[in-house]
DNA sequence: CAGTATCCTATTCGATACTG
DNA sequence: CAGTATCGAATAGGATACTG
């Protein structure tokens, strides 16, 4: 299969699927979270900790979509105070390979992208 | 490396890198138009015509992004009437890869993502 | 043809306060 | 502890009209 006939996978059909799924792991943070999850089983309170910048609020949210989306479990332990624990499911698990090769792409990238915004911008000027 | 190390690129210094290309990617044309320009070079109405549903604004807004990153070229001919052509640059070729290991992941598991959410969603009712 | 400008709506997100 | 509720600011995005 070519390269021109997968990125159909972006542009036809299934890019609604792509666009779904840029919906969820595009918010702000969504894949940070996974990423946190990464190995590990975690509370509320240490994703809040292990995430700088993210509320309550905002927190709650995105794992409630994850946990909809079948990406992250959520453990309530029938304790006072209460305990909850989150960690990745196995679907949820193989969304870190994809989520690295971006992460790869962007890393080796972005000085190159730095720069041309610099360039862009001096030339608006 | 281990896969615990490179899940770093997400979270770590270079975590703002990701969340920086998460920020263009995830607006909702960007991957769209980058995929559509993949192998050839079209004009900004033709553009429009292969991706359905982009107003003129926002396919403006988002090559005008694209070309400040450098992902995408953009060739004004001196004619009357103006021709435009956009292409991606080296660099935008090489975000096609990245682009469709996500699509596939997309694509593969989107079927028990819906399940998922049919499931949650009648559990919460 | 290839845009930009303007207006308006919807969604996102942070801050704060409150609860089982 | 682990959230939800409410409010307001910022942003994204669509529709329409106008221009070099």
């Amino acid at each position: 299969m070519s390269q021109n006939e997968k990125t159909c996978l972006i542009r036809g059909d299934a890019g609604r699927t792509v666009r779904a799924i840029l919906d969820r792991i595009g918010s702000r943070w969504t894949l940070l979270i996974v990423a946190t999850l990464h190995g590990r089983r975690l509370r509320f309170t240490e994703l809040q900790q292990h995430i700088p910048g993210v509320s309550q609020r905002m927190l709650s949210l995105s794992l409630r979509r994850l946990e909809r989306d079948g990406l992250v479990s959520r453990t309530a332990h029938a304790e006072v105070p209460p305990r909850v624990e989150y960690e990745l499911t196995p679907m949820g698990q193989t969304l870190i390979a994809p989520a690295i090769t971006l992460a790869e792409w962007a890393a080796e990238h972005n000085p190159a992208i730095e720069r041309s915004q610099a360039a862009y911008d001096t030339r608006e000027d």
